[in-house]
DNA sequence: GTGTTTGCAAAATCTTTGCATGACG
DNA sequence: CGTCATGCAAAGATTTTGCAAACAC
């Protein structure tokens, strides 16, 4: 069910040219069945779980190619190596649980549309945001 | 001027049993005077040009003494080395130009506001927030 | 075929640290 | 003076890269 998508990603690759190595598609499998936000090296070491014969270097080049393919988003929470999740997915925003490290995820219309309103008012377009709320349970 | 308010730090930083040595106090009038968001390189090398001896393992040490004092932030942009800003401001967040790598700061309470709202729908309390917007001159 | 991608190991970048020496309070 | 801070150089952690061999299309 998640090669399903990741089929459609490998068909979307194809389409732009971009060629669909084992490794790549190992990756596109790891990262369709991942529920997380795994860092390179947690993913690395899922695809070789998985049986894939994957270079750690390799997993860095194609995460870059997949980003700007636009099919993986890169978030760099503070201080922790850089942590990927699937793009095909709608837009949110993410709270980090400082206790326990747990990443949430949700959105906020009424934050989206102020965000714009106050880089326009600058005169500016936004092309993308981060915003991270870190936080403790009360 | 901004040296008043860097004295002001140091007995802030007496107060609370840190020592106040050479390079912390250099350290201190560098961050008071900047009126950008420097990085520890860009420190060291300002306050080496200011006349001070001070290595870069001591900015590096100094910063992270500093921050636990609460006199300093940190910020951590997308994939640049982390950047230093003086505490004793008003909050605010950050928009960064992505064509000319300028910084602006700006605030908007609504937007505070809603962070605070939607983090306790969710039961949580908010430590500390990031909200970067990296826009684009229309 | 042939231009891309991979693996490996080496390098780059940013940051931290061990240890002997020096200096603040 | 005792303790804490510094400098140096070496190590850490993450990410990037040069080059020859392997592979996708």
């Amino acid at each position: 069910m998640t090669d399903r998508r990741a089929n459609r990603l490998e068909q979307a690759l194809r389409d732009a040219g971009v060629r669909v190595t084992r490794q790549r598609s190992a990756l596109l499998r790891v990262i369709a069945a991942a529920e997380d936000h795994p860092d390179a090296a947690e993913l690395h070491a899922r695809a070789v779980t998985a049986g894939a014969g994957v270079s750690l270097a390799t997993v860095y080049r194609t995460l870059t190619t997949l980003q700007a393919q636009g099919v993986i988003d890169k978030l760099e929470f503070q201080g922790e190596p850089a942590r990927w999740e699937a793009a095909d997915q709608h837009h949110h925003d993410h709270m980090i649980d400082m206790d326990s490290g747990a990443v949430i995820e949700f959105t906020d219309e009424r934050i989206e549309r102020l965000q714009a309103e106050i880089a326009a008012e600058m005169g500016y377009d936004i092309v993308h945001h981060r915003l991270e709320l870190y936080v403790r349970r009360r």
